[in-house]
DNA sequence: CTTGAAAGTTAACCAAGATTAACTTATACT
DNA sequence: AGTATAAGTTAATCTTGGTTAACTTTCAAG
């Protein structure tokens, strides 16, 4: 297995449409140039250029595909992130809304060697820091739960499994109110109008507005 | 204080006339260009955009002097460098030949929150898995031994303190024997010419060549 | 079924960092 | 001192990954 060779930029490309796709939206070349922050222009370029490399298919005016190449190569980018998130959780006890930008630095540079020793390390871990699942080594996506908790009825106990932000302040936010995998948190009360929810999570009550609650997912069975 | 915002090859090019210079050879472009494995050309163009930002003095044909503000940065990579790998031996049991080249692609990117954890968990060490000092935040070198092993009498005790090689298969080789910081060790004879030394490496004999007794700096005083 | 806004592309350009080839300078040696 | 050789520089060129500006395509809505 011959590696590609790619470059950091083209990584990033192929991790960003990835991961678009797997938020269901499609790969566009504006929604990847956002994601990215370079012009349309940019995001044009390089789609070509990957699709010369085979990583893509790239058809003027259209969604970008991955290819097979294109996807293994993604998570495998995905997996060197989520891993050196958790990493840096574990063993320096950092927070959870700092490891997100400094896995984006290193997930390129992240070898063999290190990749290995951290996975045994971590016991092979299939979640990070967010929940957020961890490729195998062969490529194998751990599956998830899709139950959000803004779509679950009132009175419905559940686990918290993911929590689909990297926004900074809110994640810190999110984890000094408790709202992170494992908390137990169930829909007391929903306010009309699609109004701000009243949860229990844990031991406490608070309140969250849609938006929030649209970003947890929780176990798709309830929490015993 | 305001990040001059260098790139990495910038950094790389810094680091590396920092080295030459702290190890007693000029900072010649040549020099440069062989340990970065760049074309000689190469080195002069990056000599002279490092002039233009003010972080070392360029003069055609001249050996290149790093200014103080070029020498900060030098230092700080060499401190994310030294850290990193000992970060990497302590928590993941990597073998000291190996985490030098990881270092190298993770040095440029360690931010301040990562590298102050880091240095807190390892209680601000003050060398790393091969005995080179670690510069601190402040950029202050710790003073190291000049004593080479290679320079001592025979049947004069001392302790390893630095092995200078970054060399994957002679650090293996010497870990196997011992030979690492810490170790005791004694010339117990010099072989005629130039010859084999005999040492003693803490309970163990050997047989190591001049060369390799000159990467190996001691103590100043003997070993009790 | 036309049309206007949004999305996407193309073109011209730029800077960084590399290369090779040819030239210049420094230096060491007889 | 004169000159060969090593070291260093310059010039021309390349690739990558960006930019902005202008143009084209798509598509939804009247």
């Amino acid at each position: 297995m011959n590696k590609p060779d790619v470059s950091r930029a083209q990584e990033d490309f192929l991790k960003t449409a990835y991961l678009l796709n797997s938020a269901g939206k499609p790969a566009t070349n504006s929604e990847i140039a956002k994601a990215m922050r370079v012009s349309p222009a940019a995001a044009t370029g390089m789609a070509k250029r990957l699709g010369d490399l085979g990583l893509l298919t790239y058809l003027k005016y259209q969604e970008i595909l991955l290819t097979d190449k294109g996807q293994v190569i993604a998570l495998e980018i995905l997996r060197h992130h989520r891993l050196l998130e958790l990493f840096f959780t574990e063993t320096l006890n950092l927070p959870w809304e700092v490891v997100h930008q400094i896995a984006d630095k290193f997930e390129h540079d992240l070898d063999e060697v290190l990749e290995d020793a951290i996975d045994s390390l971590l016991d092979s871990p299939s979640i990070d820091p967010h929940g957020d699942p961890i490729p195998s080594k062969s490529g194998a996506m751990p599956a998830t739960s899709t139950q959000m908790l803004a779509d679950l009825p009132a009175r419905t106990p559940r686990l918290v499994t993911r929590v689909m932000t990297q926004e900074e302040d809110l994640l810190a936010y999110l984890g000094s109110i408790g709202l992170r995998p494992q908390a137990r948190v169930t829909i007391m009360e929903r306010k009309p109008f699609n109004g701000p929810l009243r949860l229990q999570i844990n031991d406490e009550e608070n309140l969250v507005g849609q938006e929030i609650a649209n970003l947890i997912v929780v176990s798709e069975t309830d929490a015993e």
